[in-house]
DNA sequence: TATAATTGGTTAAACGTTTAAGTTAATTTC
DNA sequence: GAAATTAACTTAAACGTTTAACCAATTATA
């Protein structure tokens, strides 16, 4: 690799030269502004990104830490994300976390060590927020956090409104005559799930409210099903159909894509059909064209993408106020 | 964000002996590497990444470019890809390309600028590999591409042999009796797409010889009939669909997931039925659980992993000698 | 015409590390 | 007990940029 000083002995002038003219940072003579753009292309000089971020304080760059890409969600948001960023001059630096907080931390070290200019953050720590305080809010790198809001901590954030969603689609259900609705949720340890729930128990309580006064004649009180999974989904839920072999329930809603997935591979091992048997609503992602449409899956679709340019947006109009 | 000055400061020693403890290149005194440390816990020290890697010259990095993290084979291979660059100490630093040859373009001089160790590549110019050569085979980054095989170019390559599981694929299909088999690929100017016709073409070809000898009585022979698709896939299969209107195909071999959801989309919009009118076959992910086992849908899984796994593992080894 | 302002460039310091070379003081060797 | 070795640090150069400060010509101003 080419440096700046060969660039500039080459063009015989000095690296000061080159540099004004590289980042057109000062007026430089049309003629030796010519010599130095001659020389850098033939020497095929392109600038060390290091050197030049250890002397500028903007970096021109934003960290994005995520819990995976496999999950589809992620990879909506990421690739919103990212486009966004593109666009507007800045470069995205990615890490995972795996939803390990060991991970998570070394990541935001890691980005804070190169100096990022912001931070996108999907955290598997929204309770713990001392670490990123200290690491991040501290040193004053802009932060929004996305789909999971920390809990200790004012910030921006950006996420769906799960709660109104799944209160929406319940009582949707329920006016529909479903009765028996299972709400398939990941771990609850994260907001969006624990919004999901709240919706979900709250749509079934105020119901039965209305229901009890309104007196609905003959029809069955509607149950509280949750089916709350961590690791192996399928596993998790052939468990439980095998479990309450009595209880089937009509309908299910799954919060991910990664869930409804398990959901069914389980219910045709249980040699349940769809959608004869149960009917299937999945959040997902609009990107996720439904294969399946008119057969018993059916989708509720998360502006994604959406989400993922505003939570950029936010971050680099907070950074260049 | 403090700095080595300051650690040195605070444990009343030098800079060098800072250096020293922390990366321990050099035996110190323990009481001397106790305050160290303890300095640089009490301080939040994290070294700055862009001077050491100004200093240094491996930076533990790896490139990756990829078209998109969109496509379910990317995503899955570069899942792969980071994980095992991560165990095995290496940081990966992602670019997507969105097949457009600048932004790859772009992005290896991006990476380059950054002192990669080597680069990962789904290069979206592979016949015109003069750019890379000087920007990154001249410049001495050790690289492997993956999927696509550059033309020109002798280099390490690892990639699915479509060829192969396409022409097996069809022979078996043409076996049981399909005759109007479409395969349905993307834009031919990429090998693994112009290797899945190969295998297609020559498969076909070498059933009618069998078949001429053979003299099988009463069947038809086999038609040839592709279908490549470029950009919007679901309203061109559409149109086709719609064309040839009196060739309707007996099953449709998809050589990507992307594919095969706009193939299954318009196949219903024209009305047809999935597996009652035709049989649907794709390549896709080993990660991907198939929703739709045993209606229609059927998966030639190849194995994205195991492909990341082994470019990865074969860049480490070139790297590490 | 003398002075001020502008133009077009150069010099050198700074960014935060790493590391070769240098410097003590303590220890070993003969 | 003098010379040589070792242990434990420190000093300072280097990595490749950017940019403030400086300087010499040229041009504008009074």
């Amino acid at each position: 690799m080419s440096t700046i000083k060969e660039v500039a002995a080459k063009a015989g002038v000095s690296v000061a030269t080159v540099s004004y003219v590289l980042n057109n940072s000062r007026p430089v003579k049309p003629d030796t502004r010519d010599r130095v753009l001659e020389a850098a292309q033939a020497l095929g000089y392109v600038p060390n990104a290091s050197a030049r971020n250890l002397r500028v304080t903007s970096t021109k760059s934003i960290g994005i830490i995520l819990p995976n890409i496999q999950d589809a969600l992620y990879a909506s948001i990421f690739t919103s994300l990212s486009s966004y960023l593109q666009s507007h001059g800045y470069i995205p630096r990615v890490a995972f976390s795996n939803d390990i907080p060991e991970q998570e931390q070394s990541s935001i070290n890691e980005l804070v060590a190169m100096n990022i200019d912001g931070l996108l953050l999907i955290t598997c720590q929204p309770e713990r927020t001392d670490f990123f305080q200290q690491r991040v809010a501290d040193v004053g790198v802009p932060t929004v956090f996305i789909e999971r809001a920390p809990t200790s901590f004012a910030t921006n954030f950006i996420g769906f409104n799960s709660y109104q969603a799944t209160y929406r689609l319940m009582t949707h259900l329920l006016e529909k005559g479903y009765r028996r609705i299972l709400l398939a949720c990941g771990p609850l340890n994260f907001s969006p799930e624990r919004n999901c729930l709240q919706g979900y128990q709250d749509a079934l309580a105020s119901f039965a409210g209305e229901g009890g006064q309104a007196g609905q004649s003959g029809m069955p009180a509607p149950e509280s099903l949750i089916f709350s999974v961590s690791m192996n989904k399928e596993d998790a839920f052939r468990d439980y159909l095998e479990q309450y072999a009595g209880i089937r329930p009509e309908a299910v809603i799954c919060t991910s894509r990664e869930i409804e997935k398990g959901i069914t591979a389980a219910i045709r091992y249980c040699g349940l059909r769809i959608p004869e048997d149960l009917m299937i609503i999945t959040f997902g992602e609009e990107s996720w064209n439904n294969i399946q449409a008119g057969v018993g899956l059916h989708q509720i679709s998360r502006p994604a993408m959406q989400l993922g340019d505003l939570a950029a947006q936010t971050l680099i109009r907070s950074i260049e106020q």
